[in-house]
DNA sequence: GCCAACGTTGGC
DNA sequence: GCCAACGTTGGC
């Protein structure tokens, strides 16, 4: 069983956007950067769990826990022209991206901030990937000892 | 295969 | 809104 942590801004997707989905569900579309798919695709497994990291906003930082629900599979959206993440390029025959489904399991009873984990950045975190330098992957896998970390600054 | 140009991510 | 870092594209 493995780790993860999956970023999205809240202003598309949010932790309460997935408490309040059908069956607290919903699928994991959009990523388009092959690092990423590579984990949906090969590595990540039903009833791994992963952080959701809001992004791109006021706070930066980790909201709630999900499990993966569903493993990998083609990515639909890809073959929508009228749909944001359309790439003309993926053929249904052979999709080039790949989702999973999330199931909300919890919110934090706060959220972790990027700025705080940062601060352990030097001791405890040291080689957490969230917090090395220019990291934009939107899909990364989470050593225990530093989920556990985490989860211990609740 | 190189690399410049361009687009995107995401913190601030 | 700015901009650094990074990924992708496409000409050569």
């Amino acid at each position: 069983m493995q780790y993860w942590l999956m970023k999205s801004e809240p202003d598309e997707f949010g932790i309460d956007d997935l408490k309040s989905a059908p069956k607290r569900t919903e699928h994991w579309d959009g990523v388009r950067n092959y690092q990423a798919r590579n984990f949906m695709r090969d590595e990540m497994k039903k009833g791994d769990l992963a952080f959701l990291y809001h992004s791109n906003c006021d706070e930066p930082g980790i909201a709630g826990i999900m499990r993966v629900s569903r493993e990998g599979y083609p990515d639909h959206t890809a073959f929508d022209p009228n749909d944001k993440h359309f790439d003309p390029k993926s053929d249904p025959e052979n999709p080039r991206w790949i989702m999973v489904d999330v199931t909300f399991k919890r919110k934090l009873k706060r959220v972790i901030t990027l700025k705080e984990m940062k601060t352990h950045a030097e001791e405890t975190l040291a080689g957490f990937r969230l917090l090395q330098r220019g990291n934009r992957l939107s899909i990364m896998p989470v050593e225990k000892k530093y989920w556990d970390f985490i989860l211990s600054l609740e």
